[in-house]
DNA sequence: TCTGGGGTCCTAGGACCC
DNA sequence: TCTGGGGTCCTAGGACCC
């Protein structure tokens, strides 16, 4: 086997298209994250990493650690745009493209090689052509298997390039800690050191056996082939989406039903929106509680008929919070559709329920008339409070 | 310092069926 | 009278990733 998987990783990527759009903050330390009271820094540029500030920490401790720090709150429709383009890029290489979030993916360039060159030319001419079209940089890591390419660009951050042949592999995996391997939190890196095992060498070194009773069945196996240099996963183009969801923690806890119901309210129209512009329906409802305390549980029904109906999530998952919220105040909450399968593949219900044949197509005509004249135009009282809708 | 929001995958128990 | 073994679905929780 030769090295031709590439990873391809943003640096900072939302803090980096803050700085291409605005110049003047180049060099400056630019904190991208949320602006309430209880938000957490999703990127930050290498200016402000050199404060001790990263992604996950909470804003008020940023700002205390940066208090000249350039704080942003987030513009996903131009994180998405920068990255529809980024893609693009790597799709005129090869269609072998897999994204796993706006900021990076997996290219498999192996049959691109007669027209582009070495691997490593490939990498070095997407990390120019990105930069020049974009003024952002990102890392590419170059290996035999998906594993080894990812490490390869976590091990070459920022603004790098790292090629692994397939005989350094073992060489260069080895001496690393277990944390390094994928799948491998704190959790598991606890479990591992309880047995011993601190390197990635230690964990290839110890039968499976050993290794399934400390983290299970499934970890056990896949572990072990990574931590061995093994990586049977190749580059998927086609990955279906599992679920839909959407969450919201309030700047303070919640108590007020009616402020409860509006939230869920507009979670699911959040929901229903994306499942139906996605093309989706679902059967699984599930609503997320977190209570003051951070305890969080999750309680899940089932339908009989997959829908994408927003209004149906919300009579399904305000039935289940009042149910488990038992009054108390809560800090979070969020509803989630799972079990999706494509529109077009459910035979349309007979007509049971004339109600919520009425409320897709009302939510229908929605769709249509923000895709035209935008979001914030088209917010009709019925699908904005619930007591509007009923009567 | 006080903990986001979007997801995926795995485990485990119970129900139910053959 | 005591009791199997496998498969699938549902629910809840948890670890992990970006």
């Amino acid at each position: 086997m030769t090295s031709g998987i590439l990873h391809v990783d943003m640096d900072a990527f939302f803090a980096s298209c803050e700085v291409a759009r605005r110049p003047e903050l180049r060099g400056r330390p630019v904190i991208v994250g949320g602006l309430g009271a209880r938000g957490v820094v999703s990127a930050a540029n290498y200016p402000a990493r050199a404060y001790g500030v990263h992604s996950a920490l909470p804003m008020a401790m940023a700002r205390r650690r940066c208090p000249r720090g350039v704080f942003l709150s987030p513009d996903f429709t131009e994180y998405k745009r920068v990255s529809d383009s980024v893609m693009a890029i790597f799709r005129d290489v090869t269609p072998l493209v897999e994204p796993l979030s706006v900021d990076e993916a997996f290219l498999d360039v192996r049959g691109a090689r007669r027209l582009f060159g070495e691997p490593r030319e490939i990498a070095e001419g997407i990390r120019e052509r990105i930069f020049a079209e974009h003024d952002i940089t990102c890392t590419v890591g170059v290996a035999p298997t998906k594993f080894m390419a990812k490490l390869a660009s976590t091990k070459a951050k920022p603004d790098g390039l790292l090629v692994i042949e397939p005989d350094g592999v073992l060489a260069f995996l080895h001496p690393l800690p277990v944390s390094d391997l994928w799948g491998v939190g704190e959790k598991t890196a606890s479990s591992l050191a309880r047995l011993g095992l601190h390197t990635v060498g230690d964990v290839a070194a110890l039968p499976v056996a050993r290794l399934r009773a400390a983290v299970g069945q499934a970890a056990a196996l896949h572990l072990h082939e990574l931590a061995s240099g093994r990586d049977p996963r190749t580059v998927n183009v086609t990955r279906e989406e599992k679920s839909v969801g959407a969450e919201t923690t309030f700047d303070t806890d919640v108590s007020d039903p009616d402020v409860l119901r509006r939230a869920l309210l507009e979670l699911s129209n959040k929901v229903g929106s994306r499942a139906r512009r996605a093309g989706y329906v679902g059967r699984t409802v599930t609503v997320k509680i977190r209570f003051d305390d951070f305890r969080t549980i999750t309680r899940s029904r089932t339908l009989h008929t997959p829908t994408d109906v927003a209004r149906e999530l919300f009579t399904l998952a305000n039935a289940l919070l009042t149910e488990h919220s038992g009054g108390a105040a809560l800090r979070l909450i969020g509803v989630r559709l799972e079990g999706l399968v494509e529109t077009g593949r459910v035979a349309r219900q007979p007509a049971l329920g004339e109600r919520e044949h009425g409320w897709r197509d009302a939510e229908q005509t929605v769709d249509s008339l923000r895709e035209r004249f935008g979001a914030k135009v088209v917010r009709p009282a019925s699908l904005l409070d619930p007591a509007a809708g009923d009567h």
